[in-house]
DNA sequence: GACTAATTACACAGGTCTGTGTACCTTTTT
DNA sequence: AAAAAGGTACACAGACCTGTGTAATTAGTC
């Protein structure tokens, strides 16, 4: 009988408030005090449950980290949808851009570690976008996705700093224009 | 006779050097230490010259602010050139994004004076789009500004992450398609 | 009850950071 | 030569940060 580990719960509290706080302040803005102190935990238990902060921001990130969901929706809605989502996003107080972005910008070139993941995010996504693109019988399914990609990481960028969800129906508006150059009927967007 | 302060050689010393390294490895990740020792001056003179930290990020981020300088090539040479300058500067080792968007990311809901300066360099750039597609007779010229603003935004962020300046030609080659469809005869892009 | 594992409180080391105080020096101006 | 301005060296305060050591305490399991 292996004894079955009933409890991460600990574990999945530090996760939660590390990337709460993570994400809304900056990475190197909250230390592991605050962090142990929003929870209610001593630090000691935190670096039970992970051995250093390094080890802390790699799990929040590789958290954040998830793949889009397969979806019965046609392709085009699936593609045009991203930016709604993104738009409902927006509008929550609780957004800041993307944390893989933000990660980079604020690591830099310190950590080689946090820049793969940021790079393997985004080209799951861009690969996600291509897929559906072949659904579609887009001759240049690799070019558009890029675009796309380039669409929803612009988009965010301004949000970011502008605070204004607009921004994601100018990215949708863009995005509906290119799916339709490149022969996609598309609905009532 | 007012003292003419024949000498600000210092201050931009200073500022120079702040900025490169604010830029390459992140504001906080610099401390006034290290920026005075790069120069090899004490720490002291720096604080002669700027009451704070806080002081000399402003004026980094100030001193980025160029706007745009008007140009005599036609409005949409001078729009689809900005993709063009964006890849070179892809291309050189020491491009590492937006540094209102990094210090945004960075610094977090904090600091409210970055978010504002923050805001004036997009939307200064996004009116000198917009002022362009006046020119060029395009309807909806606020709307289009703000999708080529996001598409600027997005190839950067790309380009940050993933160190690959073919995100400024997609980006480009998106930017062309939406000019089309706004009726702007574009040159063989 | 006895054993085990997790958690706690708390002090502490060693480092970095911002910002200041002070006394001395060097250069320029008058 | 005298005065003023700017720079230097250097110590230091006070805060914060990551990470560790240790002994006591709680909770879960046999």
């Amino acid at each position: 009988m292996a004894p079955l580990p009933a409890k991460p719960a600990m574990k999945d509290r530090i996760l939660e408030t590390a990337d709460r706080l993570f994400y809304l302040q900056g990475i190197r803005a909250v230390g592991v005090d605050t962090i142990a102190a929003e929870i209610g935990i001593s630090k000691r238990t935190l670096y039970n449950h992970f051995p250093s902060k390094d080890a802390l921001i790699s799990a929040y990130l590789a958290r954040r980290f998830v793949a889009p969901r397969p979806s019965g929706k046609p392709p085009v809605e699936q593609i045009l949808g991203t930016f709604d989502s993104l738009e409902r996003r927006f509008s929550a107080r609780d957004f800041r851009g993307c944390p893989f972005v933000n990660a980079v910008a604020e690591l830099g070139t310190e950590d080689q570690s946090v820049r793969k993941i940021a790079i393997a995010f985004k080209e799951s996504r861009r690969l996600w976008f291509r897929d559906l693109l072949v659904q579609l019988a887009v001759a240049d399914a690799e070019g558009l996705a890029t675009q796309l990609a380039v669409l929803v990481d612009g988009c965010i960028a301004q949000d970011l700093v502008r605070n204004d969800p607009a921004m994601a129906r100018a990215a949708k508006a863009a995005a509906t224009v290119l799916l339709a150059n490149a022969g996609v009927k598309v609905g009532g967007g």
